[in-house]
DNA sequence: ACGACTGAGTTGCTTGACGCAACCTTGTGT
DNA sequence: ACACAAGGTTGCGTCAAGCAACTCAGTCGT
């Protein structure tokens, strides 16, 4: 995005937008639910040039999307963990995914899928644990790799337990 | 967003977020499913530059998110109606619009709300209606101006009947 | 008859965000 | 002493976005 800000617009989804709308902000936001919290295993996943995670990381933690962390003093080494106000993004993730898969479907099946930790169920667009029905949030699931997932490389995904 | 690809990335998240993570884009698809349907009047009332808006139609629809269609001839003039697809944003649009509302709320109050055509009701985050808590879809639902749609201009936005 | 207006764009120029590579800093391993 | 690791910052070139002006076909006002 060229400018994060949508003047004259009174909306909340524009207002949303305004933060999390610039790109690479929302994959970085997926990564780090997903348990990747450093800046090299940031970087390194999505592929996206190291100065503009810089600029997204900064601008995450300035809205209280991301809060940092040191884990190591010497050298001051930093992990990055969503605040409340970023896990409540967690039901517009799951609602772009399931859009994803279901106009855009890979030939396998979906790359991943949610579950509820409690049952184990698979969580719907809407959140809600198609199981036992109940109303999730972003604690109460996990992603696990689905058929897509088969990279020509091989390796898979390091974001599988958590 | 500069470029709108994501290589490398086997989500359904990012591949969605290569069509609808542009700026405007969703924004754009918010304004056709509140019933605005033509060039000038998207133009006019997002304040987007009339090229970008033009290459973001053109994008929405080679990826069936909307349709355009003729209303007259003479001089052909066109309005952008949402596919099935497009529709199907809907619940990623509400999730949006209720984190924004949640986490940065104006002091007026929301600027727009969802009710359920049905019963009236307020609609949740996830697309229930609180009321009769039904799960519902965007044809269930319409927008409504709500109490901090005051505009310093005096003008309302005009999209509040459908 | 002539000019202004409307809707739906297209063209050209300028600005600025993004991608890439190189560099910096503090400390550890060999 | 040299390389390596983590977590960035700096500089440069490119390409998308913003802005204004222009086009084109038809209609309206006087």
């Amino acid at each position: 995005m060229l400018r994060n800000d949508y003047p004259d617009q009174v909306c909340s989804i524009a207002r949303s937008l305004e933060v999390i709308g610039e790109r690479w902000t929302l994959l970085i936001v997926r990564d780090v639910m997903n348990g990747r919290r450093r800046f090299d295993e940031l970087q390194k996943g999505l592929g996206v040039a190291r100065n503009v995670l810089s600029t997204r990381l900064q601008r995450l933690i300035e809205e209280d999307i991301l809060e940092r962390r040191a884990y190591q003093q010497g050298p001051e080494r930093y992990e990055y963990f969503l605040t409340e106000k970023g896990l409540d993004l967690w039901p517009a993730l799951v609602a772009l995914l399931h859009w994803g898969d279901r106009h855009s479907p890979s030939p396998e099946g979906p790359p991943m899928l949610i579950v509820h930790k409690g049952c184990g169920g698979a969580v719907s667009d809407r959140g809600i644990c198609e199981s036992c029905g109940k109303l999730l949030h972003a604690r109460d699931a996990r992603p696990v790799p689905g058929p897509g997932l088969e990279r020509a490389d091989g390796k898979a995904n390091a974001i599988t337990a958590r």
